[in-house]
DNA sequence: TTGACAACTTACTAACTAGTAAGTAAAATC
DNA sequence: GATTTTACTTACTAGTTAGTAAGTTGTCAA
């Protein structure tokens, strides 16, 4: 789309890794500005303020999510070809065990960042929740999935453990994330 | 214990909420102050630096979980009453789905938090998931939790649920943690 | 060629950050 | 009764925070 990654974006991906790694409360535009070699007012001229620089981010994400689960390569995938892909997203997160996904970063710290970015996290939790949801249904129905409770639940706990087990992952250091995927595929009825 | 709490026993307990609630880099020394309404030289004498703070109250959150498995009364509890208690920690925790556990807060932003604590951090983690773990075990060999994984996988398993459905509770106001924990349950081969 | 606009920098601010040094009043210890 | 200790307050500091106002420079269209 672009050839060189202009300041904009540039400080867009900073601020996404920054967010993963250290929270919201946890960088500040001078983190940003000296990392880019950029003045902060720089940072300021394209998000005027660090709401609006993460609410970008998660909005970003958003729109990635939305085309991605609407792409044609995604939607023609079995429904277990569609459960590993939507794991792969959490697993792209962690990066050698060192990372989390934004969500679990948003939510541990929700009464301290501001109102629209609480509104972006709700949407993009709200919207992963509902292609889960409706994945474990089609799956359930195909006789692919077995589980009991309703599936809204059921999403609740495969994020859960996603979200979870990453974060776990970052102070054990260990590969608690795949084991953890693989007992939610067999606990879905999995065949290995 | 102490008839009226002390000025030091009430900033501890306001930054176990605090930390609880905005993370480590959510609250500052000034909020404690004006909450408390003493000056924030005061919490310097109590706690010389924001790290020792942190420290103290995972520390003694450390101090009291080992006190917990200790006592009689939680030992002599069936595997099944072992499990339930120590899900009740995550539920008190869970303030009407508004509040998360330390950890997923820490390990959420782990980059961001003074190396001590996250030592301590990880030492509470190891601490409860060996506890977890034995328990599992225990429970496997008398017949009563069915499962594949090695036990301590489960162990972060079931951790990790406890922690993510906490977290997404937070942000979708719904009674995801209970549902969760009974799936969990219903997975390990509860009856209901 | 001019003028508008985009993408910055320079230079600043007010409020907040953790943290300190020196003083004080009351209680405990000798 | 004198002195030490505890638990603070007053008053301060250096650095950081997000944020702004006023310039500067390069590009591009009329």
């Amino acid at each position: 789309m672009t050839a060189e990654p202009t300041t904009r974006l540039k400080i867009m991906e900073l601020a996404q890794d920054l967010l993963r790694d250290k929270g919201y409360n946890g960088f500040s535009y001078k983190h940003i500005a000296e990392e880019l070699d950029v003045k902060n007012a720089a940072i300021h001229y394209h998000f005027p303020s660090k709401e609006d620089l993460g609410v970008a981010v998660i909005a970003r994400e958003r729109r990635r999510f939305k085309k991605w689960i609407a792409r044609q390569s995604i939607r023609e995938l079995d429904v277990w070809g569609r459960l590993d892909w939507f794991m792969s997203i959490y697993e792209h997160y962690s990066n050698g065990g060192t990372r989390v996904c934004y969500l679990g970063v948003l939510e541990s710290s929700f009464d301290a960042i501001p109102p629209e970015l609480q509104n972006e996290a709700r949407a993009l939790n709200t919207e992963m929740l509902d292609w889960l949801t409706e994945l474990l249904e089609e799956g359930r129905q195909q006789g692919e999935f077995q589980f009991e409770s309703d599936a809204a639940s059921k999403a609740v706990l495969v994020i859960s453990v996603a979200q979870g087990s990453l974060q776990i992952a970052r102070v054990t250091s260990s590969d608690s994330f795949f084991s953890a995927v693989q007992q939610v595929k067999r606990d879905l009825g999995f065949q290995s």
